[in-house]
DNA sequence: ACATATTTTTAGATTCGTCTAAAAATATGT
DNA sequence: ACATATTTTTAGACGAATCTAAAAATATGT
């Protein structure tokens, strides 16, 4: 059985996977989990040799089939439990990934599952990030971010692409949390800037930055 | 912070502290966890050192305040995810105890808290073990082995001394779960076994080890 | 009370996960 | 393309938690 450090060095390996083409690098690993480049080496020797990565000197790694299932699982695990610590516990969206991070590496396939269906099978965590289901896969949908959106179009924030709790407090207290509504009133040119119209009734500006970090579907 | 080693070794010297008066030995330790004596000695040491417990060489250890109240919170926690599993997610009692064996670890009063309440501030798990308050006090309650019953006497089952898995599922079978009604039909001197009435319907004989095992507040 | 048995501790080793510092390999810029 | 910068690995060390085997302390029985 795996220990917490090595599902964490898989997790990360998996989320930097997302975001790059090609092998991970030692450096990216170590900047994702904070630890020293020369433990990152030690320990994808380690997981290499049991096939949880495929690493070749000099050049990083991948994850293997094995690897990539339990990252996945890890992640169900996180999501599942960030969804029960909002909905159930009433936790905010700044809070749950903590605990979540601690709740992860329980070991029982059984309460994953009852979970899931304690839950009502959610396909989305509290910031919208998807679940992923019991085989590892995510579910997709149409949605952009708010900066892409042109005058007049309007919908519902659905996600969130930063997940700092500066800025989930941020979007806190702005009320432009998920399910909100939000149409674009007026757009910048000047910083990027947009004007939105949030729940049909309140007018704001934010910056583009913060447009770019919210997802919204897009409605009518 | 304390590792989740360290963690046990103080839940273990509480549950030992519980049935023994005097230092708890170095040997009985290692027992409870199955160590060897040799790392519990190590252990033990370090764990004196930071003052949780009060050790003497070749005479056994006791909780400091410190480690008292650590043990106590692992308890409640232990406890109150023993009822989520079984009131929220419908595990059984014989399946709880190993999933809230790690559950116990994860750190956050918040979490505690809320979990309390969402509960509905149980003060017994689902083997009828107390739950210790947020002060670290146990419920007390008026409770008797069924073993010490007289003819005719008559209650519910609130209870169980033992824990194995065999034996919870032996009651799971004969219906002899918690909130079951009992009355003492006949005693047999022979081997102290006894019959009983269940649930005002079936009667059934049980040998004095179940009997002393299960955990009554008579009725009447 | 002394020999024997038991318990506890010490000594020395191992594995995991980490570190720093130095060496080796790879990448980059003019 | 060569010097320099960056990345990665190796080497050596450390603390946590464990073990086995042997030594030391304590307990026990006749």
């Amino acid at each position: 059985m795996l220990s917490f450090t090595e599902e964490n060095y898989l997790k990360a390996i998996f989320k930097l996977s997302e975001k790059t083409d090609g092998p991970i690098s030692t450096n990216a690993i170590a900047h994702e989990m904070n630890t020293a480049a020369a433990s990152v080496t030690d320990m994808v020797k380690r997981l290499a040799k049991n096939d949880f990565i495929l690493y070749e000197r000099y050049k990083g790694v991948f994850l293997s089939k094995q690897g990539d299932i339990i990252a996945r699982k890890l992640i169900r695990k996180h999501r599942l439990w960030e969804v029960f610590l909002f909905d159930k516990l009433n936790f905010t969206w700044d809070e749950v990934h903590d605990i979540a991070e601690q709740l992860e590496h329980i070991q029982s396939e059984e309460l994953v599952d009852r979970m899931d269906k304690y839950l009502g099978s959610p396909k989305f965590d509290p910031h919208g990030d998807p679940i992923p289901n019991k085989n590892g896969q995510f579910a997709i949908r149409e949605q952009d971010p708010l900066s892409e959106l042109v005058l007049k179009d309007k919908g519902i924030i659905v996600g969130v692409r930063e997940h700092s709790k500066a800025f989930l407090q941020y979007l806190e207290q702005c009320n432009l949390v998920l399910g909100t509504h939000v149409a674009v009133l007026e757009i910048f040119d000047y910083d990027g800037s947009i004007k939105i119209k949030i729940n049909h009734k309140i007018e704001q500006i934010i910056t583009q930055k913060v447009a770019n970090n919210l997802f919204i579907i897009k409605e009518e």
